[in-house]
DNA sequence: AGCACGCCGACT
DNA sequence: GTCGGCGTGCTC
């Protein structure tokens, strides 16, 4: 016999190995330590069969067998299987991307017992006046006089020193010990609401009824609803009767959307035991949470992108908040698009998913019009906010402070002196996005990219953001020696800096990378913001998404020009999402809010339509234009980038692998330069593959991929190839 | 992806 | 004379 095993390499192939002799034959879904090159890896056991490709002398046998049962139960197992045909993509490494970090290493799947710590009986009757002189021992044995005992892992977290504890070891006051992990699972028995559920308005009520009366299996619905009109209630509505069910719900939000009051909103209404799972946590914790999902004792899993792939046996229901994020999509390595794998696991378990959003994704609508989705809307925003004012100003041949118009800083005046918050959004970081020398006109450029190097003044450096090379601001051009340097444009900094000279009563915070890349820090900005510490928020896209800010009545766009003229196709539906967002969340019933635009282009139509008509009217002409250029999501488009240290390598590649595709009905685009052609001292090429129907494109790939791999250019250079591309920069 | 081998420039 | 830069090739 030999097994087929799947490896975390980027090779589209399986691998051969013998049986071990001193253990049983793994099972297709086991994971197995074979010997790899050099090194040992862990894999999983995709099949066995008897005959294999290679003579025997050049396989090796199976190190280790780590799991006496499948670690992924059947859902996840098809789930990868559909995903790595569909995106192409390696099994091994979408099951290395399936799996949590811990079972990728080869740790057992089995819970482990809790490692902790327990009093002695000489603990117990110590009296703690004994310990007078060490204050941490004093701490840590008072804590478990009264709590018996501690968890190792909860050490640390309860500001527990580690040495207080072996020294209490060491006194024989405290011993190690452990207890078995053990699932509850009494919740499925008996649900009991931790509140009243508010009482829904007739459009909630239609969404809930029309869902709830066709659960059991699987069924799309998008649930288009704007900022406050109350989406969340509905989903709690809807998961109601399904952990009654003794069933469990899987809630994916984005990644800045994972905030202790949504948690905290879902647990208030079911008092049942809910797993997180977030970028913060570490190995450990996200083993645990899978584990106990797996076991059934969790009745809610709520988490980000990757939250999608935890074991969920008694699964009842998908929902997807905000399901237009971006963050849904992974960027690299396995590429996959979170809420497309979403439908695909409901369509599998057979259960309902719905699709909550104030501004749905192109892909989203189309799927209404084709009827693959039920569309479900709330048009009424919850209790009596009233309508948002719109402004769009008009840049042109005006004097600018920093950035700031004379109109847009009457408004702020205004709405500052009446004691409430302003917003500013400036999608540029640093203090300027150029240096300009005076006498010669010369712009520092980076040298590995096509880019300007950043003005950091704060730091006193200049620095690609597109590389992230950084050096000392000069103080001489480079190419003439002057020292009249300039900065070109207005980033954050800037902007910060200006209007702290001009509104010195006002206090400013500022929300970028650069003011929130210590961890915690973002958390601790957004808390002054909440308490009015701050009265002007300037950010980039990060302070758009998901933070509600009530007393925030005016917001500005400083610049929203890129977004019109840019190569991505979908840069106008992410301003028009980025838009209605803020624009969402400008004032609230007592105080109307305001939102002010600042553009190049007052007369563009996009502009109009979305400040006139709103979100759907735009989005229909919007999906209308898609749909004449058979762009996505009417057409099917993938991409093949490849980049190299000279740009004909690239090239050439890519025109090799544009015949591939010859005599297959592929519509080619390129090899074109990428947006930057080069980055990192890499030149990057790449073409776009667009086919009018979903199946064409999948066999298409599948016939030209492995006469891809093949080509002698492909080892020339690093190339990838990405289905269903969100930025094609 | 790793990891080794292998061949050319700035250091003790 | 060596350390180390990354190009190339291989992994059952």
């Amino acid at each position: 016999m030999y097994i087929q095993v799947a490896l975390p390499v980027p090779l589209r192939q399986l691998f051969s190995y013998l049986p071990a002799t001193d253990h049983p034959l793994p099972q297709p879904g086991c994971r197995v330590e074979v010997p790899f090159g050099r090194q040992s890896m862990v894999g999983v056991v995709v099949a066995t069969s008897e005959h294999s490709d290679l003579p025997d002398s050049k396989l090796k046998p199976i190190e280790r067998v780590l799991d006496p049962t499948p670690v992924l139960d059947d859902t996840l197992w098809q789930l990868s299987r559909l995903a790595a045909r569909y995106y192409c993509s390696p099994i091994g490494m979408v099951l290395n991307q399936l799996l949590p970090v811990k079972l990728r290493q080869g740790e057992s799947a089995r819970p482990q017992p809790i490692k902790l710590w327990q009093l002695t009986d000489t603990g117990r009757s110590t009296d703690l006046d004994s310990l007078k002189r060490a204050f941490q021992q004093q701490r840590l044995l008072a804590y478990l006089q009264t709590q018996t005992r501690i968890a190792d892992s909860d050490v640390s977290k309860l500001e527990f020193s580690r040495q207080a504890l072996k020294a209490l070891a060491d006194k024989g006051l405290i011993e190690a010990g452990e207890q078995a992990l053990s699932f509850d699972t009494d919740w499925q028995q008996q649900l009991t609401l931790g509140e009243t559920p508010q009482v829904l308005n007739r459009e909630q009520a239609v969404a809930v009824a029309s869902i709830s009366g066709d659960l059991g299996h699987f069924g799309a619905y998008l649930l288009e609803g704007v900022t406050g009109s109350g989406k969340t209630e509905v989903y709690l509505h809807l998961m109601e009767p399904i952990l009654r069910a003794g069933k469990t719900v899987l809630v994916l939000v984005p990644e800045i959307g994972l905030t202790p009051q949504t948690i905290e909103r879902f647990q208030r209404r079911f008092p049942v035991p809910v797993g997180v799972l977030h970028s913060a946590m570490n190995d450990n914790e996200r083993l645990q949470v899978w584990q106990q999902a797996q076991a059934g004792a969790l009745g809610i899993v709520i988490g980000t992108r990757s939250a999608l792939f935890t074991a969920m046996p008694k699964l009842g229901m998908i929902i997807i908040d905000e399901e237009h994020d971006a963050s849904f999509k992974q960027q690299e390595g396995f590429r996959y698009h979170g809420r497309d794998l979403a439908v695909m696991r409901a369509q599998l378990q057979q259960v309902p998913i719905i699709l909550g959003s104030a501004t749905p994704s192109m892909e989203s609508l189309y799927n209404v019009a084709n009827g693959k989705y039920k569309r479900l809307q709330l048009t009424a925003r919850a209790g009596v906010a009233q309508h948002v004012k719109q402004r769009i100003v008009d840049l042109r041949l005006q004097n600018l402070d920093a950035g700031l118009s004379k109109q847009l800083l009457e408004k702020m005046e205004q709405h500052l002196s009446a004691g409430n918050q302003v917003m500013l959004f400036l999608n540029r970081r640093g203090f300027a996005p150029a240096l300009l020398c005076h006498e010669c006109g010369h712009l520092h450029g980076c040298s590995r990219c096509d880019a300007f190097y950043t003005v950091h003044q704060g730091s006193g450096m200049v620095q690609c953001h597109h590389c992230g090379s950084q050096k000392r601001l000069p103080r001489q051009c480079h190419e003439c020696g002057s020292t009249q340097l300039f900065t070109q444009g207005v980033g954050t900094e800037q902007l910060e800096q200006a209007l702290v000279q001009r509104y010195p009563q006002y206090p400013v915070v500022r929300i970028d990378r650069d003011t929130t890349s210590r961890k915690g820090s973002l958390n601790q900005l957004l808390e002054k913001i909440r308490r009015g510490e701050a009265r002007i928020l300037i950010g980039t896209q990060m302070l758009a998404k998901g933070h509600h800010f009530p007393d925030v009545t005016l917001v500005g766009l400083l610049d929203v020009d890129g977004a019109l003229f840019s190569a991505d196709f979908r840069a106008s539906e992410r301003l028009a999402q980025l838009y209605i967002q803020v624009a969402g969340r400008a004032g609230r019933a007592s105080k109307p809010g305001e939102v002010i635009l600042q553009t190049h282009q007052p007369e563009h139509p996009l502009l109009h339509q979305l400040t006139t008509q709103g979100y759907g009217p735009f989005a229909d002409t919007a999906l209308k234009e898609r749909m004449d250029a058979m762009l996505p999501p009417a057409g099917q488009m993938a991409i093949i980038r490849a980049e190299a240290t000279y740009a004909n390598q690239a090239q050439q590649f890519l025109n090799e692998a544009n015949h591939c595709f010859d005599a297959l009905p592929i519509q080619r685009v390129g090899p074109m330069p990428a947006p930057m052609e080069r980055k990192a001292g890499k030149f990057r090429y790449h073409t776009l593959l667009l086919a009018n129907d979903r199946k064409h494109l999948q066999q298409a790939l599948e016939q030209a991929l492995p006469r891809i791999e093949q080509l002698p250019s492909a080892k020339r250079c690093r190339w990838h190839l990405e289905r269903d591309p969100q930025d094609l920069l």
